[in-house]
DNA sequence: ATGAAAGCGCTAACAT
DNA sequence: ATGTTAGCGCTTTCAT
């Protein structure tokens, strides 16, 4: 006699009585299994709407091994680039009929192996992972060789046999130096992601590869690799704008590094203006004065064709491993043609 | 012999028997009850990593009950607003061991209600929604009564007994309009999203409070009403903004009309500034020229209250139904404080 | 401290 | 077209 009396849910074998009928057509027509003349057809679904039933999906899972939801693991669900992505998965897990759990790994490898646990306890049918920086392979092989579909988005994990995802991270960083280079820019800074973030060490391989290609010599004064969320980055950026012998354009490594940096240039107004192309587009770049020059990035694209690769596993296919290299595509807007020294 | 075998997925007797104890040992050693032998523990802690052993959470929740697990429903996940406030979710949910299912509505009510349905099917402990305009009271209601617990956010589902967590618009509005008032304007154009839309209807309701208390005349020329979204949007603005007897200033409802407005100000530069405070903050707006003063919403706050309403109910708690409102703050950055005629 | 048996609500397999 | 039976992997209850 405590608290209100929660009416019980009401199982198949309740709809099944009250529709004078057995469990197993209550069975076949909550699956529209067919087979079932229309009249019973009908005094089951009278019974299953006059009785509130629903399904338990728990029991069909424990039954069919199956949980029609999926796990998405990212750095940070509310980041622009990841949420855009997992939208895209979402059209794509709706059309499956399957549902989405999402988690944040706060780029902790131990913490993302928790959720993976999590994820896999519960039975989902997949994953699609943005692995976080260190991510060991282990567990996750083990779960792929026990036939769990797994498909990376954004960065590998090395040593898993997994399909991935992946922006082609040198060619858009290349393009992007190429671009300021053409633009007359001689001194060209990169400011990217800690080294360990495996996009970050990609798109600073472009950076130097489309230096050296230029004929111009790679400087470490001009490069910075840490977190876009550090503390102390003003300093970090001052550092390099201000050195005698600045540099005339710079580049950033993601659309984190982009909004950090567009707030210092703002607080320091009074330098001369750079160039600027940054990886990733965000959005009001185009609004900004200049409007920001960037390397786009596809992130619905992305997470539609993880999740269909994703699916196409779920599905059972056995085609090899596939590794997809999406090409960003360099948006002109006006911060990136700024021209340098080498063009005034 | 088709496709690799996939081993399959070592149970709690299969533990049981490779450490050489009960079923029910293994399950008292997972989960933690105590009342086993040091000696034991080890035993089947070892078994438990040597096979590779999770627990499976569909047989967990079938004979519990319990899925934790919770759903949080939005109009579109990748909406910055709501992917924050999911965030602030997802970290209370990690502090009470549960996970997050997330499905965007469209703001289609008759979809909104498949997800429910799926939600409820899976067996979620309970449900963070931000409803689509026009969700009817029927099945969240018949949830609410039958003991799920439900937590609305952003706008409220009349008819439907659950907390709920509100912004207070018409103060905020109120505020954006006032402030724009102290500054010497007479003439404040207000762009919102559709009447259908509960934060529209009160916002636009604020605002026209505030101007009655300024002693000034709603002039319906000056207000328009429809989805961010929608096609044709700059003849709307433009219409508003080019009539003879123009606003010197305008406040926009939502962010995604804030970042409407701002491209098209930015396509049609040559008109006189106009001052301009936005409803719900947004990244970059105090990197733009001017930086936009806004109405600042608190996501983040929202969605931490949100959970902690929800783990109380799904804890049990008979405390009565509330209603928080959230006061928005007023971030005050430039494009707010352009003095209007009656400063000049 | 440990174990045996029953059963959560459903679907698979097999009748009829 | 419909029904019966068994059992998915776990937790609950009750012994010992």
């Amino acid at each position: 006699m405590s608290g209100p009396s929660t009416p019980a849910r009401p199982t198949m074998s309740d709809v099944a009585a009250a529709a004078g009928v057995s469990l197993k057509t209550v069975s076949r027509v909550v699956n529209a299994e067919g087979y079932v003349s229309t009249d019973t057809v009908a005094a089951v679904k009278a019974a299953i709407e006059q009785l509130g039933f629903r399904r338990n999906d728990a029991a069909r899972q424990l039954r069919q091994g199956t949980a029609a939801t999926i796990g998405l693991i990212f750095e940070d669900q509310s980041d622009p680039f990841y949420s855009t992505l997992a939208r895209a998965v979402e059209d794509v897990a709706l059309a499956h009929g399957s549902l989405l759990l999402i988690a944040s790994s706060n780029g902790d490898p131990a913490h993302s192996q928790t959720i993976v646990d999590a994820f896999t306890s519960r039975g989902v049918d997949g994953l699609i992972v943005a692995p976080a920086a260190g991510t060991e392979p282990g567990l996750l092989q083990r779960e792929a060789a026990a036939g769990r579909a797994i498909v990376f988005v954004d960065r590998p994990v090395p040593g898993v046999d997994a399909d991935t995802v992946l922006a082609d991270n040198v060619g858009g960083a290349a393009a992007a130096t190429a671009h300021l280079v053409a633009n007359g820019h001689r001194r060209i800074a990169f400011f990217g992601d800690d080294p360990g973030v495996f996009t970050a060490t990609e798109r600073l391989a472009g950076y130097s590869r489309a230096l050296r290609e230029a004929g111009l010599e790679p400087d470490d004064r001009l490069v910075r690799l840490a977190a876009p969320t550090a503390d102390g980055l003003d300093d970090v950026i001052g550092g390099v704008l201000d050195q005698t012998d600045p540099p005339t354009a710079l580049i950033t490594g993601n659309n984190r590094w982009s909004i950090r940096m567009l707030r210092h240039l703002k607080a320091h107004a009074s330098r001369a203006p750079l160039a600027f192309v940054g990886f990733d587009d965000f959005e009001l770049a185009d609004v900004l004065d200049p409007a920001v020059t960037v390397v786009a990035q596809a992130p619905a694209e992305m997470g539609r064709i993880a999740a269909e690769l994703l699916f196409r596993r779920v599905g059972g296919a056995e085609e090899p491993i596939e590794c997809i290299r999406i090409p960003p595509r360099l948006i002109v807007r006006g911060s990136g043609e700024l021209p340098g020294p080498a063009l005034a």
